[in-house]
DNA sequence: GTCTATACACGGATAGAC
DNA sequence: GTCTATCCGTGTATAGAC
């Protein structure tokens, strides 16, 4: 292995603990409260390295945007080896009531990522924030379609509106039963869906 | 009228301005890249005179807050004026249809302004703000429970979420027609529910 | 009560030694 | 590739003239 090899596989390693550092403390801080000293102390990396590797703060935001984004991947992929869809979706609810105490007391890392970008719309973040929001919505939808269900595009939204509502509500009173609460509400729903029709309003 | 006497009314006026301009302001920009010179300019009140009626940037987003409700309570009287419990609550959501581009460009004013301030947990605004989400969970829920269904607080739980998701969803999406295809959706859910018993999910 | 000037702290970003 | 020192802009808040 050379020298610059060697190098590089350290680098890659700090840049990879730099971006899983902004994940988590961008979602605990926020973005505008976050500074890079923050990041770089967590991620055990001395401040002024950070630039080596990410020029710029949004530069970290959007690792952190991409991180999310793997972690939706590899959780969707966990789900897509169950055979029904159906029970795909009642696994993610039940993935999301067991973030309870994180949701109540930090929110959806996403939602509330996604809410603070899109009042930094310089660089286009906001944009990029949209687009991990999509990602969830189009597998919710993939799952909804093959349960041959009429506007699964609709049916999405109103599944991802409810978790994205329900973490807010729990996270500005400060009470994870929110989430235990309306996740069940959400799973009977799931529940309430037949393959011919659909339910008002969900 | 007094000299002293004048001078409170002109200052009732600008203290007055400022919060409301503080209201309008913050939910654009947000509170953490909102500065004190943005609200004084949106109020037009010079800089420096800020600092007479609020003595800090706290105190400024507390008077929006504060703002927010009363803006709420002039809704929530307005609608209570209704005969049916039901007809004032697919009013409210008429009302949020209503300010979807809004909704579109800068998301729920309280429940963008409840996910930054929950993240500013010093001055201990993040409860204020969950206070002002409260008033709106409790009025709804007195429609629920004069509608003589089960579990009021749960079904309010329930709408208020699916206001917030949506709002945010519009939001990270850019898209107001988020807002009326699940403005509709909450609509016939409304209508589904009877007084006798509770639909799942709702 | 109104407004200007400014102190002061903080955070992002850069230069450059090692 | 790593780290220190520092520049510089910005924003809150205050002092004090009017």
């Amino acid at each position: 292995m050379t020298n610059s090899a060697r190098a590089s596989a350290r680098g890659a390693g700090k840049r990879r603990r730099l971006a899983a550092a902004a994940a988590r403390v961008l979602h605990e801080q926020g973005a505008e409260r976050t500074t890079i000293a923050d990041i770089a102390a967590a991620a055990d990396v001395p401040v002024g390295n950070v630039y080596y590797y990410f020029k710029t703060k949004d530069e970290l935001i959007q690792a952190a945007l991409t991180e999310h984004a793997g972690n939706l991947a590899e959780l969707t992929g966990e789900l897509d080896k169950l055979a029904d869809p159906r029970r795909r979706l009642k696994s993610l609810v039940e993935a999301w009531v067991g973030q309870r105490d994180t949701a109540a007391r930090y929110g959806c890392p996403t939602g509330t990522l996604a809410v603070e970008l899109d009042k930094r719309a310089e660089g286009g973040l906001d944009v990029e924030a949209g687009r991990v929001v999509r990602l969830l919505l189009d597998w919710v939808e993939r799952q909804f379609r093959e349960l041959g269900l009429p506007d699964p595009d609709d049916l999405a939204l109103t599944f991802v509106g409810a978790y994205q509502g329900m973490s807010l509500l729990a996270n500005a009173l400060r009470d994870p039963e929110v989430m235990t609460r309306q996740g069940a509400r959400l799973t009977r729903w799931l529940d309430s869906l037949d393959g011919t029709g659909e339910r008002p309003a969900g």
